[in-house]
DNA sequence: AGCACGCCGACT
DNA sequence: GTCGGCGTGCTC
């Protein structure tokens, strides 16, 4: 793979190709001439500038480099734009991983894991021509138009072309000008990182023993204030080690012009270094805290297995203190010289948790997610890269990062829904996708969950998985108390679903100076506006669900496609104003809460209460400072956060979370119910928690209040093995969408029968799914139970991938869009 | 993902 | 007759 670096470099063609993968959703990998000059620094895993179809430019990665030479003609790698590889081998792999199994592109696999910097692509500039002179008799209008702008500013990008000619239809007018040499253009691939530098100031070497500095100072000649520039100078170096230019110019309240003064004398010299832009606290490591008996010993179990086996599932009941023991696990890895990934879902990486582990790790852990700026993602590959950062804490992204000798992959949280990506492929799974990258560099892989997926407990049970379990709360602290309510009567009434009991438990707690938090599941079960007087419903144009109210901005929305939509005065069925408002949101519960407890700080927690960087970190902080009594949130509130003073968690609505309809509705219900009840009381006393209902027998309530998962894995488990779905089945979830609902009916229908030419017995459907219309597509679903045969994965991928080929050939169906989930959430 | 080519409806 | 709509196909 490496080129050869002996090669004789008088042959002219250097015989070797570049198989490159480029940023977009392409099938394949297209092939380039690397040119004799960049040989020797055409490397697998770097990037190269190549041109792609007729003038664009895009920094693809060399996936490998062969000596046969290709049947069609090739282009030639323009640059190699990388000293060193971007990436190692294994994430070449793990990128090839990902679009096999997953079923998508690895450009689209590249898009997802290369940071924005990384992703050049080239951005078009018409460029004046000078020689052209200033005859524009001969140009169309908007012809004319554009060669006055480009007179004026000499260069002009597509964009600004479209603004000046107000229009989309800008290539034609383009052409006509290039045509007629009013211009020409020029592809520009820009490096957009630049590393951040500062000035420092430093001696001038010919005082670098400060004793040669006293008589300069004694006989001083120059100006005043340069003096004291100078002796603020050392007194900065001498307290803080090295002097930031900007720093000392605040601190002596000195001009630039100073400074050059002093410069110019050859006392000071001014260097500009590359600087972090990461800031960096100590590296100390700092584990001050003894583990419990039991955590002891499940560490030690955890240890054990991994001597024979890779992968450990940690089931540990919500406030057993898993990450104390990460933390443990974590310093062992590090102090063997290896890098550590944390992984945690997106939303439970909050100040919180990174407080906690910097506290342990100063400096030497890292935090990488999606708030983060590029400039910062390119320092930190960089650094994760050449093995300067040990340990990465960071979401599901952080997957993709380059490690070098990576030995311990935590995946804490395991079950969360989050680490499946949704919308743009790849759509992946993290925690399995980490399973198999850790297994590239022969880590450990150590997954933690209070409630694990039936997925992960099966596998540990089938011994694939080792298991090891703490089921003691830490401190000795009992699971909260749990009671469910009826809330038959309330319901009826159509309030607010606050039953007395709550209502009663509430102020109680609030007295007694503890915390409460209240869950509201939020989808599907929002406000809305219906007639009063012939019952309709305002929904959404584009997609078939109905609009929200919202309160704050008095609109209503499509949770779907985000259109927003103002509140109707008169109904557009019967021209009557009797609009009801159904139902109820976080928003509401607020509104009702602030009407029965005056006296009490309320928050709520929900998407649209937390937009922005910070203000979620910022209501968390809130809470854990007990500036607020009852926070009333969504799915938010669950999420790996700590605590100390709740005494007591409300469950609103349990009807609402087992009314799902999916195979996996219940587990996501007992899920939900054990993670939100783990909020209770946590340090101090046993906490309670109080679930409303109307459905009070369901089965799984009684396993929630008695903490009991193995019953519920047994359970649950029966049914899946029954019914042919996971962890006994892999699902892959075919969805066709287009804009016209018996073209899709169609093509579900025909891409059923192919499939079932290979996959009868595995296929379900084709069925609309519950929202059959979005954003103006119509929507078919097709199920398939695929069985986990060792080694058919591949045969049955190559099947699907095939039929939908054969659909996309028959002209009807040409332009049904269909999206492939492997392993849907 | 772009971008060009090409075939049909609404205007000078 | 042409302009420009967007459906279709290709990019090493």
């Amino acid at each position: 793979m490496q080129p050869n670096t002996e090669f004789d470099f008088a042959d002219k063609t250097s015989g070797y190709w570049a198989l490159v993968i480029l940023p977009l959703a392409l099938p394949t990998v297209y092939t380039y001439e690397i040119p004799l000059h960049l040989l020797p620094i055409a490397t697998v895993g770097s990037r190269a500038e190549v041109s792609f179809g007729k003038n664009k430019k895009y920094a693809g990665i060399i996936k490998a480099i062969v000596t046969d030479a290709p049947t069609y003609k090739t282009k030639p790698l323009l640059n190699i734009l990388d000293d060193a590889p971007l990436i190692y081998p294994q994430q070449l792999q793990l990128w090839q991983w990902l679009s096999d199994y997953y079923m998508c592109t690895e450009g689209e696999v590249m898009a997802a894991a290369l940071p924005a910097n990384f992703k050049l692509s080239s951005e078009t500039v018409l460029l004046y021509n000078t020689d052209f002179g200033d005859d524009f008799s001969a140009l169309g209008d908007e012809e004319y138009l554009i060669a006055e702008a480009l007179q004026l500013k000499l260069e002009l990008s597509i964009t600004e072309v479209q603004q000046i000619m107000d229009a989309t239809h800008v290539y034609p007018t383009i052409k006509k000008l290039i045509d007629k040499q009013v211009c020409f253009i020029r592809e520009e691939l820009n490096e957009k990182y630049k590393i951040k530098k500062e000035n420092y100031v430093l001696l001038h070497p010919q005082y670098a023993n400060e004793q040669q500095l006293a008589p300069l100072l004694n006989e001083w000649k120059g100006a005043h204030k340069q003096m004291e520039l100078l002796l603020a100078y050392l007194h900065l170096s001498k307290t803080e080690g090295d002097v930031v230019q900007s720093t000392l110019l605040k601190k002596a309240q000195a001009t630039t012009a100073q400074l050059k003064g002093l410069v110019e004398k050859h006392i000071l010299v001014v260097e500009s270094r590359s600087v972090d832009r990461i800031k960096s606290l100590p590296k100390d490591i700092f584990i001050d805290f003894e583990l419990s008996t039991a955590q002891q010993l499940a560490l030690a179990e955890v240890q054990q297995v991994f001597t024979q086996k890779s992968v450990c599932l940690l089931h540990g009941v919500t406030g057993s203190g898993k990450t104390q023991l990460y933390i443990k696990l974590m310093e062992q890895y590090f102090n063997a010289g290896q890098q550590v990934l944390y992984l945690l879902p997106e939303i439970a990486l909050t100040a919180q948790i990174i407080r906690r582990l910097q506290k342990h790790f100063g400096g030497n852990i890292t935090i990488y997610h999606s708030k983060f700026n590029n400039q910062e993602r390119i320092e930190l590959w960089n650094k994760i890269r050449t093995g300067e950062v040990k340990i990465v804490l960071g979401a599901r992204s952080a997957l993709f990062l380059p490690f070098k000798n990576l030995g311990l992959v935590l995946v804490d949280e395991e079950h969360d829904a989050s680490y499946k990506q949704q919308d743009p492929a790849p759509r992946y799974n993290a925690r399995d996708a980490a399973i198999y990258y850790g297994s590239l560099f022969n880590a450990k892989i150590l997954l933690g969950s209070a409630t694990p997926s039936l997925e992960t407990y099966y596998n540990a049970q089938q011994q694939k998985y080792g298991l090891v379990t703490l089921s003691e709360r830490f401190g000795g602290i009992q699971l909260p108390a749990i009671e469910i309510i009826n809330t038959t009567q309330v319901v009826q009434k159509g309030k607010v679903m606050i039953s007395p009991q709550l209502k009663e438990a509430i102020q109680k707690t609030v007295e007694a100076d503890k915390q409460v938090i209240l869950f509201q599941n939020r989808r599907g079960y929002n406000p809305y506006i219906i007639c009063g007087t012939c019952g309709y419903l305002p929904q959404c144009t584009h997609c078939d669900v109905s609009l929200t109210l919202h309160k704050y901005s008095n609109k209503m929305h499509c949770h779907y496609c985000a259109s927003i939509y103002p509140k109707l005065v008169t109904c557009p069925a019967c021209g009557t104003n009797t609009w009801l408002e159904k139902n109820f949101g976080t928003e509401k519960i607020e509104e009702q809460l602030e009407n029965d407890f005056t006296h009490f700080k309320i928050a709520r927690m929900d998407v649209d209460s937390v937009r922005g960087k910070t203000a979620h970190d910022n209501l968390i902080q809130l809470f854990e400072q007990q500036r607020l009594d009852i926070l009333v949130g969504t799915q938010m509130v669950v999420k790996g956060l700590d605590f100390d003073k709740v005494g007591l968690v409300g469950i609103l609505d349990a009807d609402g979370l087992l009314s799902f309809a999916d195979f996996r509705a219940n587990e996501r219900a007992f899920q939900l119910m054990e993670q939100v009840s783990g909020r209770a009381g946590r340090k101090e006393a046993q906490g309670k928690v109080m679930i409303q209902a109307v459905n009070v027998k369901h089965p799984i309530l009684a396993l929630v209040q008695q903490h009991n998962y193995e019953q519920f894995f047994k359970i649950e488990i029966e049914k899946r093995k029954e019914f042919f779905y996971p962890p006994f089945s892999r699902v892959v979830m075919l969805t066709l969408k287009h804009k016209d609902k018996t073209i899709v009916d169609g093509a579900a229908n025909r891409l059923a029968l192919l499939l079932s030419q290979d996959l009868k017995e595995f296929i379900t459907g084709p069925a609309a799914p519950i929202v059959g219309r979005l954003r103006n597509l119509y929507l078919m679903e097709i199920m398939i139970k695929l069985p986990k045969e060792a080694g058919k994965s591949g045969v049955y991928r190559k099947v699907i991938r095939n039929h939908i080929n054969l659909l996309h050939s028959e002209t009807t169906f040409k332009n049904v869009q269909v999206v492939v989930d492997v392993d849907p959430v």
